[in-house]
DNA sequence: TGTTACGTTTACGTAAACGTAAACGTTGAC
DNA sequence: GTCAACGTTTACGTTTACGTAAACGTAACA
């Protein structure tokens, strides 16, 4: 049987260029709770590596940490209970929703910006022009 | 000539879902400078109501103040310097590289979703067929 | 066994993005 | 003209998400 293989903090503070005082923080927030060696050291198994990706992903687009608890929570939802999974679903659809909505709006900042691009680019057609004439006139 | 619509800060508010607070903090920044009525009340036009669009779906998804203050500045660079076009062009195209990675991250969020919401629907149906055995069993 | 890098907790500090309250002026309707 | 609704500036308070430093323990290696 392979043993797991496991990071301390600083690996993974590296690997996904975050501080170690943030994966703390999410640790403090309950976000993270990796084991702990004999010395009292951070281990974080594959499992606690996923979450702190997933955290991070959030965060890139705006997502506070409540709202990114919310959702690590989706994933840990007491299974024994029908009830409570049919509400973990409704409102994972909730927020799934949410997702959706900003997808389409950062299309629509991507269509601003290309906006924003494409007039400056005319403009500086128009400017380019303007200099080939200027040297034409002073043929 | 039609008169050019007009809004007041509370409309903007209104319209928007944001504070009066925050829409005068986005201008203590330098991020909006509507006119002024004769007593001093901010008078928007649709220039600046187009402008706080941008900075509110900027927010949305996970940009801070100072670099919505980068794009904006991006419409209204001078334009009578090409050289000054050029480098705004190659910034513009920087952020929108930006843009679409966020994007692509946010797909990826959406499938992590997805598949927590996959993984709720299968337990969900073994809990339900485990129910229906019961029932069975018992006739 | 000592040094060096790495880790720990505790705790105070800070920047961003507002909230909130005070004290006051402006607009518009009646 | 007066009253309510709306607006103004000034300024201090608050929350989030960390940064930073102190004082100390641990792991690995020569």
């Amino acid at each position: 049987m392979p043993e797991e293989r496991t990071w301390s903090i600083s690996q993974l503070a590296e690997e996904f260029d975050v501080s170690t005082r943030s994966i703390r923080f999410y640790e403090e927030k309950g976000l993270l709770s990796p084991e702990r060696s004999g010395g009292g050291y951070r281990i974080y198994n594959k499992r606690d590596r996923a979450r702190l990706k997933l955290i991070l992903r959030g965060k890139r687009f705006g997502m506070s940490l409540d709202e990114i608890e919310d959702i690590l929570g989706l994933g840990t939802v007491d299974m024994d209970e029908a009830e409570q999974i049919r509400k973990a679903i409704s409102y994972g659809e909730r927020i799934m929703a949410d997702v959706v909505d900003r997808i389409e709006e950062m299309k629509l900042m991507h269509q601003d910006l290309l906006e924003v691009g494409q007039k400056m680019h005319d403009r500086l057609a128009e400017l380019e022009a303007a200099e080939n004439e200027d040297e034409t006139a002073a043929d």
